[in-house]
RNA sequence: UGGAGUGUCGUUCAAUGGCAGGACGCCUGACUUUGGAUCAGGCUAUGAGGGUUCGAAUCCUUCCACUCCAACCA
């Protein structure tokens, strides 16, 4: 590794000069999800950035999470949400909730009409939005825009008590309805929902839109730093001028490129569709981008952890490549997956002069590395390998088995393909061999070399499990960007299920939550409903293979 | 078409007026009882034009492309 410094990003930047200009003396992030889903590997990226930045300058982070709409909101997902963080390895200095502020937020509206900046209009939704004028054409003002003070304060107060019905009146801050950013066009800031939150119940009626909580709920934070990401850019010159008009503590927003991903969706609402409509078995389904389905999968919270360091963050819209996070798994289970075999798809290898009956203990290492140890796996006359190990015909520079051919079974011997055995329909039964008693693992005397290694079971003692290979949700990388419904790119072969697969007896004893290298075939973890009674495994990620590209 | 934001290898992040560099990916080779891993080497970029300067990815200027903004969502 070579000492140069690595270079700070935009926000690293800007922490590094307020703090140097003494503006802060310590600084303030905050995590703020909506609890109305579960989270993503996006999301992944913005706790690594404020619970990073906090960490790194000494400052702290709190979980906040932003209820204020309490008809999609739900405490299942602050559940999930908050197993999500902890999982990830980041722990906030405290929680909050958008709803534990709404007495304040009530008062600061309340304050907003006593200075003329805020009142209450009694137009419908359609008429506030053709008043609103477009991005080109300049809006016009409502006719409730002039309502006095004490009309304005008694109707506010009349929402509040629940007079009215949804819909019937809402609060707007009085800014500039010709203004050119939209956002300041007389914005809705509090509107009547007569629904149960999941916090406050029944007490409130009238919720506070976002844009009159999030900067708020900040300022009361006192959060020096508030990152969130591109799309909010409008959104901060309303920020800045309700913290100025509400005279608060003025915390500042700062914003940073999302994260995309090839072969992926990201959007909440399009991973709720997947959900709902069936094509994922649920929110932890392995294939979903969710924290909760890369764990399921069989991710590490240290290769997502690796995978936001490398991504960086910057201020330009970006599509990640899956084979990046691919590559922070590998490179962590590399080091300490174990390895194990295990037969997918398996064709029946009789060794014809192996002594019928007689079993053999070999001994195999656990990892690449010495410390992981040792452990002894039967052989005998019959075994499992992969029905791919075998080509009737072979291709060029094949250097597994095919007829004549001479292979190294991992760990025990090599053996000579004589012949094979088809039944009646053509389809390949078994494979016949002979071995060479002298070229036994770690005494080989032989003075053969050969080329390939393949793996293998003892059929007799090789313990059935399912297998679950999962590839890219989507058969194009950006689905989000393709003409029509981006459901049509679904890759229909996302999940294939093996149920007729081998793997070797020590897995009955496997941890659930143990990460195993399935030695040639891939990084496999046991699925959360995989018992003794049924083992079933999913693939995390191929290993790296140079040579299916070359066929 | 109003406003805002962004343009650097295939992808991504750097270079803050001074040799365009790292990572992923891809290609060679070595090594290997995983066609894995490891090691060594290589590949490809400043959106376009003009200007300032000894010197421009960086400053100025004109153009072009892409993203976001017209929810009682966040």
């Amino acid at each position: 590794m070579s000492s140069e410094e690595k270079s700070l990003n935009f926000l690293e930047e800007i922490i590094e000069n307020d703090l140097a200009a003494g503006k802060y003396q310590s600084i303030h992030t905050r995590f703020p999800p909506e609890p109305n889903g579960y989270l993503h590997i996006g999301h992944a990226k913005s706790i690594y950035v404020n619970f990073g930045l906090a960490k790194k300058y000494g400052g702290k982070t709190n979980l906040r999470f932003d209820d204020t709409n309490p008809v999609t909101e739900d405490t299942e997902y602050v559940h999930s949400i908050k197993e999500d963080i902890k999982w990830l390895g980041f722990e906030w200095t405290a929680e909050f909730y958008a709803s534990d502020y709404f007495d304040t937020l009530y008062e600061y509206a309340v304050k907003l009409i006593n200075k003329g900046l805020a009142y209450i209009d009694d137009s419908s939704s359609e008429e506030i939005a053709r008043l609103k004028g477009t991005p080109t054409e300049p809006g016009k003002d409502s006719t409730f825009r002039h309502r006095s003070i004490e009309e304005n304060l008694r109707l506010f107060s009349e929402m509040k008590e629940g007079k009215y019905k949804d819909g019937e009146k809402v609060l707007r801050a009085k800014i500039d309805m010709v203004h050119t950013n939209m956002l300041m066009r007389d914005p809705i800031i509090y509107r009547i929902k007569h629904a149960h939150h999941h916090r406050t119940g029944d007490k409130w009626c009238i919720y506070p839109m976002y844009d009159f909580a999030h900067g708020q709920s900040d300022s009361i934070e006192k959060i020096t730093h508030s990152i969130c990401t591109l799309e909010f850019i409008p959104h901060r010159e309303l920020y800045e001028w309700l913290i100025q008009q509400l005279d608060i503590f003025p915390s500042h927003q700062y914003e940073f490129a999302r994260l995309n991903m090839t072969y992926t969706v990201m959007s909440k609402r399009k991973l709720l569709q997947l959900v709902n409509e069936g094509h994922v078995a649920g929110w932890d389904d392995p294939r979903m981008p969710t924290i909760s389905g890369f764990r399921r999968k069989g991710y590490t919270p240290a290769s997502i952890r690796n995978f936001c360091e490398k991504i960086g963050v910057a201020r330009r819209e970006n599509l990640i490549d899956l084979s990046l996070l691919e590559f922070c798994l590998r490179e962590d289970l590399n080091h300490t997956a174990k390895r194990v075999m295990a037969v997918l798809d398996p064709i029946k290898l009789v060794i014809t002069n192996y002594p019928e009956g007689k079993t053999e203990e070999l001994k195999t290492e656990n990892g690449p590395d010495e410390s992981m140890g040792h452990r002894h796996i039967s052989f005998s006359n019959t075994l499992w390998i992969e029905r791919e190990d075998f080509m009737e015909v072979p291709a060029k520079k094949w250097f597994r088995l095919a007829p004549g051919a001479m292979v190294r079974l991992k760990s025990a011997y090599i053996v000579k393909c004589e012949s094979f055995v088809k039944d009646n329909n053509g389809n390949l039964t078994e494979i016949h061999c002979t071995y060479i008693p002298e070229s036994k693992s770690g005494q080989d005397t032989s003075g053969i070399q050969v080329k390939g290694t393949i793996h293998w079971l003892n059929a007799a003692d090789a313990v059935p499990a399912e297998i679950r290979l999962y590839d890219r949700l989507f058969k194009v990388e950006n689905p989000s960007s393709e003409e029509g419904d981006f459901k049509e790119y679904i890759n229909p072969d996302s999940l294939v299920v093996l149920s007729n697969s081998f793997v070797e007896p020590s897995l009955l004893d496997a941890l659930n939550n143990e990460h195993f290298q399935f030695i040639r075939k891939g990084y496999f973890f046991p699925d959360k409903t995989s018992s003794k009674d049924k083992l079933i495994f999913n693939r995390t990620a191929t290993l790296k293979d140079t040579w299916v590209k070359k066929v």
